[in-house]
DNA sequence: CGCGTACACCTAACCTATTCGGTTAGTTGA
DNA sequence: TCAACTAACCGAATAGGTTAGGTGTACGCG
């Protein structure tokens, strides 16, 4: 995916993470405290898959969707365009924005450190991890 | 600010965020490799002005706007948009989406010790550090 | 066979974002 | 005082996001 979700959009993808994978009418009822319009959702999934954000495969005589956009591609799209791919920048503005309580920060160092350690192994292998579900 | 700043307009509150604070004429220079008529700043300024995303004062006769809607603000909304407030996830992410080299990861574990120690002291403290730049 | 349901597909309507052109009004220097 | 400059303000034209109403078709059932 090139094109940035709209503010539907990624929530539709949520949805979709969620899922998995699904046919319209689950996306549908994943999104019913929104309460849209089956066609509105069934709308959007054909605008995001003609811009790549989703792809679909037939299941008989329905569209069952997969997201090809994911969370880390998100995550990319939005530390680039607002702190120019400061990680470090970013991590810190968290801390402060979110009132971190110490259990979390030492969580936070937990998973840092983790990575710290797989970063070493991942240079060799590909590190395949999260890429989302697949049914 | 309430509403969520569209890409143009994030685009403008960087050049705030650089410049602290400036009229339109610096913001226009700021945006020079967009190549934006000088009037779509201005206009994008007001309106952005309108939503409560700046604010202005008059300094003789131009006026002089600086951001109300800061990076942790930006953060915090995509935080909880894509990661349900899930900070952890998000650290996690943003390493699996960026290949931290070894050394960035030790940078973070230095960031997030640093706010650990930070955060004991806060808790008794009012911790007001929330305020952007001014001039 | 005729009907209701479920779905894909098309299209219209509305709203917001984005971009400028044009106008008005202070300021300055000749 | 007038021309040139600069900046605020107004409005229009275009594009894209969002929502939903219709249409046509396949399917299961009495």
């Amino acid at each position: 995916m090139d094109a940035a979700p709209t503010e539907r959009e990624t929530q539709i993808l949520k949805a979709l993470w969620d899922l998995g994978e699904a046919p319209v009418r689950e996306v549908h009822a994943a999104l019913s405290a929104e309460g849209l319009h089956f066609n509105t959702v069934q709308t959007q999934l054909r605008i995001m898959d003609e811009k790549g954000l989703v792809a679909h495969r037939r299941e008989g005589r329905t569209f069952v969707y997969r997201p090809l956009c994911s969370r880390e591609d998100l995550s990319r799209r939005f530390l680039h365009k607002v702190f120019d791919g400061a990680v470090g920048d970013l991590v810190l503005s968290m801390v402060a924005a979110e009132r971190l309580s110490p259990d979390e920060i030492k969580e936070l160092e937990r998973l840092v450190a983790k990575s710290r350690r797989e970063a070493g192994r991942a240079a060799k292998a590909k590190s395949p991890k999260r890429t989302p579900p697949k049914a």
